[in-house]
DNA sequence: CTGTTAGCGCATTCAG
DNA sequence: CTGAATGCGCTAACAG
């Protein structure tokens, strides 16, 4: 019962392959009669194509990649569960391209992958998780038509799912002031990326509609990770006191989760002495109760594979941009 | 500059595609000096073979599939950080297989995706992460020759790969005997696999070493999950006062997270009220201070690749069983 | 050492 | 409607 091919599924059912392979790929041009016949020895052999086999002969793999800097941060856990959710409904499997090698991004291996998927051709398609693809990268998706979505980022030559930043900035700046808060500090993430402008302009934007002030020593620049968080509000801890700030935006979750800490260590606690609200709502902010706001992960996850399978199927170019609004969720923090 | 083959690089360099593939695949019957002839050709063409080709001459395909039961586990994260590294090694993909289903564990598909995985042969064998395999499915695998390793999970006939329960539980009960604790409950996850039977068994050997009361009602036998962390702790908490515990050693990190909200409920405090202590030390709780027991989920993926890989290239039937041993990591919560 | 040929398992013409 | 032949791109065995 080891290897049962196509020509023993033949040869059982007194027909040639070329039949079978028609049964397989339901086309209509096969008798009721030998369909069900097929189809019986079939079940009885407990025969099943092989993918290498019909993905050489179709040019299709049935398979789809993901390529994301980080298997492990919360936010891609979220964003494959949908994908999962979504491949489940078309039979396809996942390759997994993780960029990230002993805990640190490494740009080489990037490229290394982008050069594995595009000529070894194992996948059909691949979704980039806030993969930062420059344009040069993307073109060459493009070249060898290699259908390509962007999840958690912008591009405007290729299929794109990302957030309103804009507006999610604006939200959480909202909130603290609806909160009467006047002095309103900023943790941002990289500055030379869409999500840290545009959250930067959501910031600025809300405090400015408020007629609140924007003071420069409460908006620090670092990255989106717990350390830089940590740093950043020490530096707003050296302040002089009557500088500091009532209430602290943080660009992302785990950034606040660093402050926190930051902000323990000085003696201080949250919400009494600062408010603190964070950004993305991953995990850990529910089981620390703080308040942030909210990005549709599993919906980008489950719509970048919709939009990829789609791109897969039909093979004309079609590019989609869809922007999700991402919400605020109310916690204990502020 | 589309789709380039073997036949490109062969015309190219004024060779056969016999010579081409055997600098591909660096067998020593070639001459240096044509083996640099078709190596610059290769690079200069950027030229890489076509796997599903490659596969289906070699019947190997040049990666390994893991059957999970849920991706978004914590578990599974650590474990899967570790796989990753391994498999970087080797320069093998990875293939997703997960059982989950809409956030519940669905039996039928861990059944459909075996059924895929052996006969579809797209990956050249399995790491099976804390799968439960029953005897029938380890021998369907073994019946067909596919290599699988199982992790966290252990079956005298495969290769696996697990950690030594009994010890651990022991571990945690002895570190709460030691804070002089009398009256120690132990919320446990399942009985009818072996962790929960081994931390059991640990928990009450423990108990009996130290000459310290085994009390009925302070075990309860639930899930894994942080439901059941919850449910259980509520029905400690509704015993009379003076039955109360005033340790609580819980089975998984994510049961303890769950109890210390039923704790918290209640108006008790850890560890003021009640020591706690977790077991599995996953991400969270480091931010939460839970003190637990430290499974070597790293080493446990990193370990199954590359006892998988063995098993793949070495292709003789040779079974290694490799067992682990947990660390307690003392944090806030006791 | 190197070119040629025969599959690997399947989908797809092309005849019948 | 159906069977036989051809090719997908590559490896391996076989001649030179």
């Amino acid at each position: 019962m080891s290897k049962v091919t196509i020509y023993d599924v033949a040869k059982e059912a007194n027909v040639g392959i070329g039949t079978v392979s028609r049964v397989l790929n339901n086309s209509k041009r096969v008798s009721d009669k030998t369909k069900k016949r097929v189809l019986k020895v079939i079940k009885r052999l407990k025969y099943q194509p092989n993918a290498m086999a019909r993905g050489l002969a179709l040019q299709k793999t049935g398979s789809i990649g993901i390529l994301v800097p980080a298997v492990t941060s919360h936010f891609f856990i979220e964003v494959l569960k949908g994908v999962q959710q979504g491949l489940e409904e078309q039979d396809m499997d996942l390759v997994l391209y993780n960029v990230n090698y002993g805990d640190s991004y490494d740009i080489t291996y990037k490229e290394k992958y982008i050069n594995r998927i595009l000529s070894e051709k194992r996948v059909d398609g691949v979704l980039a998780i806030t993969m930062k693809m420059t344009e040069e990268e993307v073109e060459r998706f493009k070249n060898l038509k290699v259908p390509l979505v962007l999840v958690n980022d912008f591009y405007e030559k290729i299929s794109s799912i990302f957030v309103d930043d804009l507006s999610g900035a604006k939200k959480a700046t909202n909130h603290l002031i609806a909160l009467n808060h006047k002095r309103i500090a900023f943790l941002n993430g990289c500055m030379d990326c869409r999500q840290g402008q545009d959250r930067m302009k959501g910031f600025e934007t809300a405090l400015i509609e408020s007629n609140i002030g924007v003071y420069d020593e409460l908006i620090k620049i670092g990255d989106f990770d717990k350390e830089s968080g940590y740093e950043m509000m020490k530096e707003i801890l050296n302040l002089p006191k009557k500088d500091y700030p009532t209430a602290i935006f943080a660009a992302s979750d785990i950034q606040a989760i660093g402050a926190l800490e930051a902000i323990n260590e000085a003696g201080y606690s949250v919400p009494e002495d600062f408010s603190l609200i964070g950004y993305d709502n991953i995990e850990l902010s529910k089981y620390l109760k703080l308040t942030t706001i909210a990005q549709p992960m599993f919906e980008m996850g489950k719509l970048g594979v919709e939009l990829l399978v789609d791109s897969i199927q039909s093979d004309k170019e079609k590019i989609i941009q869809k922007e999700l609004e991402p919400k605020l969720v109310i916690r204990e923090s502020c």
